[in-house]
DNA sequence: TGACAGCTTCTACATATGTAGTAGAATTAC
DNA sequence: GTAATTCTACTACATATGTAGAAGCTGTCA
């Protein structure tokens, strides 16, 4: 499921708390967000037409749910962006990370953590197209 | 500097070998891509304008040449990503990572590396919208 | 000195995306 | 119970993106 800008805008919204009504996300979006309600109930729509979110009705409101989750936004974010500019490999995508941005010692702590904690379990899950 | 899909695909190419002819890059595309000789001609006149890549002539033969470089479009395509799906932070995203994708023990060797590495050197880069 | 083949620039067009207005139905407020 | 408010469903429209055709240059090979 590919989200796009304005679309991660509603969904970060929506995952915060939900059920939601179009009312309620546009209350959350950050500050320098100032769509018309009629653009959030646009956007809802299309992410209805996705499968990104579920629509109920009480009475005439509507009541917004998402059934796509955030991990798997970020997710297949992640592999398109893996994919597209780090030649579908997520080693070269992390090492990039720690190499060019600067991580405080509380970060590099909690990834060597993250890391070695890891070291249990394998999996054979793998990233095609 | 923002890339589309389509203009990842032909950066991609120009990245592995500069100057290139428009044929050239057409070569170096995957497989599963067969556009038009036009369409990247079109891509590449896109790139021109948008500065990401500059055209030099030889004779009446266009030469192509990256000025916006991998490192950099990387940089901005993973910081695109961390602030719209990791609420700006990188710290998450790499946990993400970690967590997620079930790295080899090789590559969590190079991470852990890359870790300890960077322990030395200090920066105050921030990440800010 | 043409006939081709390959290159170039322009133009085109469908679909996606961002953003919102309108008009009518439902709800609320006196 | 009527006016003001708030929703909802539709429609609209500009810009971005993916993709390519057309027509005109240019160089090359017989």
């Amino acid at each position: 499921m590919k989200l796009t800008e304005a679309e991660w805008q509603i969904m970060n919204a929506l995952w915060s708390e939900w059920p939601a009504t179009a009312r309620q996300i546009a209350g959350r979006l950050p500050d320098d967000i100032n769509w018309a309600y009629t653009t959030i109930k646009t956007m809802l729509t299309r992410l209805t037409d996705k499968n990104a979110v579920k629509e109920s009705k009480k009475g005439n409101i509507g009541l917004y749910e998402p059934i796509l989750t955030r991990q798997n936004a970020q997710r297949s974010a992640l592999k398109s962006l893996a994919n597209q500019a780090f030649d579908g490999a997520f080693g070269p995508l992390m090492h990039f990370l720690v190499a060019e941005e600067k991580l405080s010692g509380k970060q590099k702590e909690e990834l060597l953590q993250a890391l070695t904690e890891g070291e249990q379990k394998d999996g054979g899950k793998e990233q095609s197209k």
